[in-house]
DNA sequence: CTCCCTATGTATAACTG
DNA sequence: TCAGTTATACATAGGGA
């Protein structure tokens, strides 16, 4: 929607960056509103900026009213996908839980440490590549549920969009 | 941005209001997905049709989260905040910090749910982006502040450090 | 940040099947 | 209701103030 076509990613150059994120961030809020009006319907929309700035819009006159009716949206609904997923996946689920219980072990006895702020910089690169591990083995956990899972329909599918998202 | 243009008033016929609808909801969406992703945004979304049904985008946690994050936003925060801003030089650690924490509540939500197990496949690479999104900004920041608090002698050594690591 | 400018890429209003 | 098609209106990238 300019002189170049921009990929999906996170642009690197951060003033770049800023003056894109000034004009889309009021682009989006005009849509927002032009939703609201035309269509007669409520929107809220928050964005919170990686320094902690917040930016929002709501259609009618408060943000927290929306919340309120979309928290109370939620209350007496969280039985109807049980019967689906629970028994087929359950097994893989239980490792993937284990895996994430072991990687939020990792992060936090980092973390709570008092000092964490003078973690060397050593330390940190050896944070990062537990975390990356960890997570390849989740990925490939994953893949590997999914492969089991499923019709090979659903696998040429998979397959399909793991290449898009190569792409 | 069609055929015609169109003021910006309700859609008076029930209808073409609902096709609008559906066409930029989908738009508004799309591009808050764009906006979290190239602006390394936290986006929260909620739209209430007038008939009660709820379309929702986030960009990393559950909206749930956003939410709080939202809420919590507006708590004693008033005072604290303009120190926040004008210690512009402290922020690389502190930034870090808490990437780190937000990192972290992000796998605490997720596993702490009651039904962690019933993630399906789509939650699951959602979370995996997640981590991947996290982690390379926890790692931009780690080399940023390496960078600004090193010798050259050291920057020497991280780069081949990094060099290395990509073999 | 905000506003301006222009060339382009996108979203979408109206229409059709 | 739900996909395509097309012509237009809009949004925005890049560059400058």
């Amino acid at each position: 929607m300019g002189r170049k076509k921009i990929e999906l990613k996170r642009i690197e150059d951060m003033c770049n960056r800023h003056v894109t994120f000034c004009k889309r961030r009021s682009g989006l809020i005009k849509k927002a509103r032009e939703l609201s009006v035309l269509c007669d319907v409520e929107v809220g929309l928050v964005i919170f900026t990686n320094r902690g700035r917040l930016y929002e819009f709501c259609s009618g006159d408060s943000l927290l009213n929306i919340i309120k009716r979309y928290q109370s949206h939620f209350e007496g609904r969280s039985e109807s996908q049980n019967e689906v997923d629970t028994k087929e996946n359950e097994e893989s689920d239980e490792t993937l839980m284990v895996s994430f219980g072991k990687l939020l072990q990792t992060i936090q006895s980092h973390v709570e440490e008092p000092d964490f702020k003078k973690l060397n910089v050593n330390d940190m690169v050896h944070l990062e590549n537990q975390l990356e591990a960890s997570l390849d083995k989740i990925k490939s956990q994953r893949v590997e549920a999914m492969m089991e899972n499923s019709s090979w329909i659903d696998k040429m599918d998979m397959a399909i969009a793991m290449v898009d998202s190569q792409l």
